[in-house]
DNA sequence: TTGTTTATGCAACAGAGTTGCAAATGTAAG
DNA sequence: CTTACATTTGCAACTCTGTTGCATAAACAA
C-alpha cells in the first residue's frame, strides 16, 4: 500500500512531511533515530519530525525502541497495530559495529517465570552483537 | 563488606561522595536514576555523581540499565564484575506503576536463535508490568 | 473557492550528559 | 604530623534530546 493511503486510513491528514517520513521508514525495516532521519528529510523542521513520529506511534503506524546506547528509534509496525494498541511485541537486534537496529519479527519471544507478586504485561528484548553485514 | 573497602579494592580513592553513593545503592538492590540519587546525596554536585557512576561502572561496582522510559539507571553488581568486564547479564523488571526497576538475578536468561550471519554477544531484557508492591 | 480544522515552523525552554579548568581532598612518604 | 603529588570535586559552559506556545501555512470538506 502507498504511504498516503496508510496515513489516511489511520485518520491523519496526508501531508508532504508525513508521507516523506513513512516513505523513508518503509523499505529496509530498520529502526531509525531522529539523527538518521533528519538529513534524509530535507528541509523539514526537527520539531515537526518529533510530532510526526509521536502521532505515527499513537495511531499504530510505527513503534518506538530505545537502543543499547539509549538512543530512541522508530520502525514500521507490521502487525496491524491500531490507535493506542501495539501488537508487535518482537525482539530487536542492535549491531555494536554499525549501530543498525533490526526488527526481528519472525523470532519467538520466550515468556519468563516471574517471582510471586510480579505481573508482566510485556517485555522488551534487545540482542546485541554483530549483524550480518558487519560479521 | 563495607563501601570504603569495596571502593579501595577496585583501585579507586575512598572519598566521602563515593562512599555515600555506594551506601545508597547497597540495601534494596534496585536500579536508581540520577534524579532519584541526587536528592539522597545532599550537597554533592550532579557532575560529580555522573563521574562517580561512570567510574563505578568501569571498575565493575555497578551496571547501567536503560528503563522502558529511556531513563538511565544504575544498580550494584553482584557477580564479581571487574574492570571493563561485567558478568551480570540478567533480566530486569520495570514496574509501570511505581517505576521501580528490579534486578532479577535469579531468573534464567533464554538464548535466542538468530538468523544466519547475526552473532550475539549479549542481550538485555526488560520485563514490564506491576511489581509485588503495586500488584 | 471558501471557511474551518489541523499541521508546520520558529522561538524559547527544560533535562540529560560531557568537557576544561582551578581549587579541594586523599594518600603515601618523610 | 607534615609535606608533596595525584586524583577528585565543583563550577561554568556547552551539546544533544525533547517539549510547549503561538502565529502562519497547508489540508480538506462543503
Ligand atoms: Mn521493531
Ligand atoms: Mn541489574
Ligand atoms: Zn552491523
Ligand atoms: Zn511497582
Amino acid at each position: 500500500m502507498n504511504a498516503a493511503q496508510e496515513i489516511k486510513d489511520k485518520g491523519l491528514k496526508v501531508t508532504t512531511a508525513r508521507v516523506k517520513v513513512l516513505d523513508i521508514l518503509q523499505p529496509d525495516g530498520l529502526a531509525l533515530s531522529h539523527m538518521e532521519l533528519e538529513p534524509m528529510l530535507g528541509k523539514i523542521d526537527r520539531i515537526t519530525l518529533y510530532r510526526i513520529l509521536n502521532d505515527f506511534e499513537e495511531v499504530g503506524l510505527v513503534h518506538k525502541v530505545i537502543d543499547i546506547d539509549g538512543v530512541t528509534r522508530f520502525a514500521l509496525c507490521k502487525h496491524n497495530c491500531t490507535t493506542h494498541h501495539h501488537n508487535d511485541n518482537h525482539l530487536h537486534f542492535n549491531c555494536t559495529a554499525c549501530h543498525k537496529m533490526y526488527c526481528m519479527d519472525n523470532l519467538p519471544v520466550t515468556a519468563v517465570n516471574l517471582p510471586k507478586g510480579f505481573k508482566a504485561t510485556g517485555q522488551s528484548t534487545i540482542i546485541y552483537g554483530l549483524c550480518s553485514g558487519c560479521n
